[in-house]
DNA sequence: CATGAATGAGAATTCATTCAT
DNA sequence: TATGAATGAATTCTCATTCAT
């Protein structure tokens, strides 16, 4: 019986159902990571999962349904982390390095997760607004703005900017586990807040945005 | 015959020769940067290109042959917009601007290579060896902090950073090509400007965004 | 455990043995009718009827015995409606026009059951004696030509023309509720009674057989 | 390169593309005819045709298309036999005896094609209007009628009755080609004859009417 | 040089069936 | 009895590649 036409009970999905479930988006997104989205097909996935290829099928109602669950369980996992974290702080630029230092948190404990959701978003680009995903933390630079801690940028321009970094550490965590994700993160957050920051201190550069 | 194993007479490869590969090159980074890569196949690329499929497995080894002849060539064209404009620059950071705003000026020429660039990496990141690209800039984030105009800063993080930002931003462009590139040329120079400046100092570089 | 080699105890099959057969028979033949033979899977049967798909199996040995289950049920339901009123007649006539109209009653009646039987028919021809099925018919014709009141046709011919116009209304019907049964009752009456009646009484149309 | 974006030059297909393709259509015609259209799949197709399956794929956009093609053929190959003596009878009479004997001249020479199209048409009775492909013929039995050479029956009912009882002598006739058309032509003739004939002259059969 | 034609590998998906509980 | 779960076979389709001309 397949997912789209299995009754569930009023005790919802039954134990097994939810772990193969789980099961199954977790080896999606380690196959995803690791050998990128062109190449995950769904035989791949199932092998890496030692299962039969139907058994996907049997869970999902297709490829899209797996794709969209991985999105849902990655982000929800994600925001789980570093939101709390975010909202802890007061200031934007605390909020900001808390944004970027959970989200290396997230991806030391989730590597695969980040490459495999950044890997996803870019195939699917088309069909999907980034911007939608952008937007929290745009509003949370323009915010910074408003409130003068943040010097006058481009509020989009700067979350794609730091959402690229972001998921290019990813990829290349990745490819490459030794990366020293602790370091990244002081030196992403080192980048962002300086290039975020509307004081040098002494003297800004306040006709620097004039133009 | 296969190009490998093509016999080259003394003077080469023939003029037709030459000119048919840049043609289907030509071809295949439009197709790429249009409809995506996963979507590019040799098919799509023949026929906007208005010839046989076949064509192209004559002039190349393979599917593989070609996207390195691409990849070569844009980077070759992109350098050679670049680097004189980086060259021409005496300060580091005045290198950086130059770097990003002839990147950017290329991008504005030619979208479509770097969209289509920007979609092959993503797509062979695994066989492809990304720290060989971003040296040449990583080398001169690295000069301008010996020179003492950075701040410390790992350069390699930077220029991986910059490097994912400008990607986003082909790939923004692509997607919506009424972004406004002069904005974005404006606002990553400024980003990075304040990323790398060793010193908030007092005055900040005014010339550097003066342009 | 399959049907087949299920222990009947010496009361034969349970009630709820019976029933849960009746009952998935009724639903196969009400999916058959609906969507069609081709689109007409287990999952698509047991769905309707609010069974899990093992079920059928469990019942029956597998998709062809319920097919020739549905056969089997809907002839008899058929045969009981049918034959009482062809053997009130006491005409080959009457009894022609009785097997006709009772056909297209039972049709107004069970509409699924004569769309479902027709559909497997024609999928299941192959591995079928449809012959078997028309054998009765043909033979009270063959008994209308002994008695002199229909002419000399040949009797499988017209039953193979009687049978197939009679799936061909109910295929109609089906696809069109909205069919007026007792106009296509009329009309079918009207022409194999005058197909089959003996005497065009004054000279036939003896050109017409010339050929 | 797909049929879909080839292109076609100013000789339109090659020879051998267009023999490429009717040996195809024949393979589908007589593995639809041979083993019903719902087994028949690309494969068998292939199969039976002697080459790889994606040959089919390289000649046609689909199995739609291939279809598609097989009624396009059929149609026109019988339309060719059958119109000319039709037309030729100056009489409704005449031209309902031409109907049907020249359809079975073509059922003689083509067995497979009509029980191939019967096939198809009955799979895709849904998608598409048989009505449309009965017209022709019930606008012949409505001129008959409109004549007076015909009695009042129903034009779309017989017509029905007609196409069901050719199509069932096409079934007939693939599973057991020892059926003798010239038979079946002769009684269906008088079948249809009988059952159109305006006037049984002398007394009809009122009773069976009266219903 | 060029290409029409052919092919085999692999993709997603559907389905009847089997099995352990 | 009943069923959720799993499976392997089969289907359509796409694609890069090869081959003969």
């Amino acid at each position: 019986m397949q997912s789209k036409t299995r009754t569930i009970g009023r005790d919802g999905p039954s134990f097994i159902e939810v772990a193969r479930r789980a099961q199954i988006v977790e080896c999606a997104i380690e196959t995803i990571a690791t050998v990128g989205y062109a190449q995950a097909s769904l035989n791949q996935i199932a092998e890496r999962a030692g299962i039969s290829k139907s058994v996907i099928s049997y869970h999902f109602t297709g490829k899209d349904e797996l794709i969209q669950q991985v999105l849902a369980d990655v982000n929800q996992a994600a925001a789980a982390v570093m939101w709390p974290k975010v909202q802890a702080e007061t200031t934007s630029a605390g909020m900001l390095r808390a944004y970027l230092q959970s989200h290396l948190d997230f991806m030391r404990t989730h590597p695969h997760h980040v490459a495999a959701v950044s890997e996803i978003l870019i195939y699917h680009r088309t069909q999907t607004d980034l911007d939608a995903d952008t937007t929290p933390l745009e509003e949370r630079l323009r915010q910074g703005q408003r409130d003068g801690e943040f010097r006058q940028f481009s509020p989009r321009l700067m979350a794609w900017t730091i959402r690229a970094a972001l998921d290019e550490v990813a990829r290349q965590y990745v490819a490459n586990p030794g990366l020293d994700l602790d370091e990244c993160a002081r030196e992403l957050v080192g980048t962002f807040t300086a290039a975020t920051a509307s004081v040098p201190r002494l003297g800004a550069v306040p006709e620097s945005r004039g133009q």
